[in-house]
DNA sequence: AATACTGTTTATAATAATTCTAAACTATTG
DNA sequence: CAATAGTTTAGAATTATTATAAACAGTATT
């Protein structure tokens, strides 16, 4: 079991964010895993305070902490449905598969999309991201059978 | 002064609603323009309550008639962040430009964007719509003056 | 037109996600 | 190690939305 300790309080140092024990704890459970994690922050909450046999961190903490982390880079913010946030270890841009039935994102790597036509930015503005949210509904169509 | 009433209540009819008072004065205020409007529940409240020296329609009224019209396809949702949910009376599929200054969004038209490249919806799963953002910040980069 | 039926409106309470607040605490700097 | 500035925390406040249940209003039936 290696510690990446050493390694996240660089990170936090070198986003100006003091390395404080709540902030490491939280960016080994987010950041120690090989697969991209979607979360919103009520998951982080049940999941980092469930898992942990050590102090509770609080809610406010997490908001805190997520939103620091975006800022800095370390997270993507996607601003998905029904009033709720979700956050995204990958801060790669990429595109998403929203599933309505499960109310739960997928990535779509950026290369399988790609916009042939856009609009030009209106005066005075400039286009910060294009995000490309593709919904999908359960295939519910009358399926048919070949044999 | 044209009276559209007995348009609006074929149109609620038709979509299995009963014209009530309210209904009508909102599908007045709704349709009765020449653009596009972008709006929130809130937004709704404040303007329809204001203009209107007749009775006030309730905020729940609001989100009701506001979700009946979604469901009938008199108006389209369109989920943007900030846990906030956007109405639109343009129920044709389009684009959105989301200004974060100002929080606004504007149409995109459909055939200004198009998609040359889109990923396959995951097994059981089926595309039930293509939506893309394209996020505008304000243009605060050095200007080029060329006099 | 009176009746009953059912959909609708309303004020208010409840919920959910998030932000704010102010006091206690902790990392950093000198 | 003392001063300071950043951080955490519980809990209150806020915002958007949904639920509730009583009053009300269209509609269909007679």
């Amino acid at each position: 079991m290696k510690d990446n300790t050493k390694i996240y309080i660089e990170k936090l140092r070198s986003s100006n964010l003091r390395p404080t024990k709540q902030r490491i704890q939280i960016c080994q459970f987010l950041f120690d895993r090989d697969k991209t994690f979607h979360f919103t922050v009520e998951d982080l909450n049940k999941k980092i305070n469930l898992k942990n046999n050590s102090e509770k961190i609080s809610l406010a903490t997490l908001y805190n902490t997520v939103h620091a982390f975006k800022k800095a880079g370390h997270l993507k913010e996607i601003l998905i449905n029904n009033h709720k946030s979700y956050f995204d270890t990958n801060t790669k841009p990429h595109h998403h598969f929203f599933s309505e039935n499960e109310n739960e994102l997928t990535d779509i790597p950026l290369e399988s999309v790609h916009l042939d036509k856009s609009p030009e930015a209106p005066k005075g503005k400039q286009i910060s991201q294009v995000e490309v949210i593709i919904r999908l509904e359960n295939d519910n169509q009358i399926q048919k059978k070949i044999n």
